[in-house]
DNA sequence: AATGAATGAGTATTCATTCAT
DNA sequence: CATGAATGAATACTCATTCAT
């Protein structure tokens, strides 16, 4: 995990131009994930980004449409990145107990060190009422149909158990991921706190999902 | 729960200028809360309140401080209520996976059918920064508390597996509510949808949180 | 035409808020014809109307959707006032060639006294291309096919000279009438002026429409 | 009038450098004129004119100070050209009268194909009050006074009726002349449409001014 | 208490203009 | 000369809040 920072495909520049319009664009973005965790998404005036940015007010309308395409931009380049991350990740791996493991260490693990971007994606994003209900909810549904799949695979294989809907299943999964970020952001933040999280939180979802026989598939030998 | 609506403790007014008194700061929380559901905190009006709730836009000013102060009031009205009722429901339940059942019930089931109040508390609460800075976060602090002592108590008798932090379960088990929660009220919003969840998110919750020799405890016999 | 003022039809208020309500509107449309003439309608602010009517800026959008609605209302307000009394008085009047005197009279005279007003009419009303194009348009051609239906009425009785087509006249003499108020307004504006000038334009063009035989029907006697 | 393009007098270069310049020059301006005339001058966006011209921004500037000043040069390059035009073709004719229908005939008749051009002198040239009241009004009182001698050299060799001021002739002969513009280029602006107006608004206009014995001196013939 | 007309502070966005390349 | 990315001043309009009635 240690390679997957979520910001490694900035473009590589050979000419000075690309040079500069990506590193504004790039400068933006970072700045607005600071001023945004710390003000929230309204309070934050698009002057402040810009300030951060050590950009020009209208600088910021070259790379984004408007203060909300700005925040979506956000959701794009680093939400979606997340996402593709994941998706990439899963496969490497067998069994359903053990990718359910891999999403929480990974989904946690990401987002560890960057305090800023948990706090825009747990709590930011939803403050604009416009995104959540016509760009996010269905990319979070996809979210959550990938994982419910994995519960389902596994249930048709007998390496969970089959009583409990996949879909109740992430929703709950994710639903804690969300929580466990969100008062760890709003929190200390504390160094590791995240990465401990993962290793416990899969422990007591994979238990709890574990077949009811009393043979227990923690996805760490038996 | 059928006496668990959510506004049970409103005092009866004998006289007559009281009673309208108290009808109308009912009528207006009640419109904010439908309002706010439907358009998000920042891009409802206040004169769009006043117009939901039947009185002029200068009266929300006679009940409330500011816009913010009527969403703090929405939170204590509602939110608080919610909380205490789950307070006093517990003391009438022994055992931690008992009173961990009981929590999730309550909290599913309160919301079941009040689909606004859901929306309200899992998404637009959050579209207020300082709302949520300044004055839920501790709410929300000691309610994860209270979950997080269950746990705790139920590891002290041996009810539950001691090898997790009551914390971090405390937050699971919240954030899990509270995803499900969201989901169902941005979604279909079913009849019965929470409280089928709530039975399936115990089953889960207190499966994963057993003692570790095989023996679960789920509250419901042996 | 002492009676002519463009304004007489201020509702009669009785109740007090008609009354401050009638006022506020009539101060920011009087505010804005002194503003706007002296201007220009781009150059002004529309705080700067406010001031002048001695209104806060957000009033004026209780009374006028935009800037550019107010200009429209302007025109509303005040030509069409001015284009119906034209209406009212023609028929008073025999003959096609005292007719064309009176309208001639009338437009001069009723501006005459209202510099700004004669200003905003002659140049402001077309800074806006939107009044221009989509509004204005149609009331200009209204206003010039009456003028032309004079014409052709005094064609057909033999009173003017058949060989002039009575668009072409019609676009000659508000042509002129407008060239004539531009230039007073934009110029010295002396008192008197425009009916002087009216006395010479009716000559002018009398002389000019009249039969070729000879006989000049200027409308005053042989 | 086959000869009186409005642009004849463009210096032929003769380096390939020199030509190039003069061609940005002109090719700017006539993209000004379509582009105002399309979309009004303050609606329309330099960029607009820019990208309409074939040329970067900042390549206007290298002609032009400022927007404002490519009004202005647009006045100086055809107006001015016409008025000069004007001018020099004056003293070819003989006789107040004729004189008169000349002034007709030319202005009509070389806005006639110039459809654009038409709607710029006649509309757009009015949106910018700083050019009307800086730099267009002694540009236009001069031709104003010019017209106006006109009548009274007329007037002294009993040649037109002596009862009419002759500014006010002028400045009637100029509206009828500029609102027949007007409203052709707003309008159809049918082919031939000016040239058939210049005729019968020389009838009008000379028998108008003629001397009140009866003795109509149209200019053509007795 | 109730009203709703009036207020005016506050800000996203545009676009003429500049200047480094 | 030419470019067009960058600038930042400038402003119409909104809407939470007030207060005279």
């Amino acid at each position: 995990m240690s390679e997957s920072s979520l910001s490694p495909r900035r473009p590589r520049r050979s000419s000075p131009r690309a040079a500069r319009t990506g590193d504004k664009r790039v400068r933006i973005l970072d700045a607005a994930v600071r001023v945004f965790a710390k003000k929230g998404f309204h309070a934050t005036r698009v002057s402040e980004v810009a300030k951060a940015a050590g950009v020009a007010d209208g600088t910021i309308y070259l790379y984004f449409k408007s203060k909300d395409e700005l925040l979506v931009s956000l959701f794009e380049d680093r939400v979606e990145r997340l996402l593709a991350f994941l998706h990439s990740e899963l496969p490497r791996v067998t069994g359903a107990a053990e990718k359910l493991r891999r999403i929480i260490e990974l989904q946690l693990g990401l987002l560890e060190g960057e305090r800023d971007l948990a706090e825009v994606v747990t709590v930011i994003l939803r403050q604009s009422t416009k995104l959540m209900k016509e760009y996010a909810a269905p990319k979070f549904t996809a979210y959550l149909d990938a994982i419910a799949r994995v519960v389902a695979e596994g249930q048709a294989s007998g390496e969970l158990r089959g009583d409990l809907s996949p879909h109740l299943a992430a929703r709950a999964i994710f639903g804690a991921l969300d929580g466990i970020t969100m008062t760890w952001a709003l929190g200390k933040a504390d160094r590791g706190g995240l990465v401990r999280a993962a290793g416990q939180l899969a422990e007591l979802v994979l238990r709890g999902l574990a077949p009811l026989d009393g043979a227990v598939a923690t996805g760490r030998g038996a």
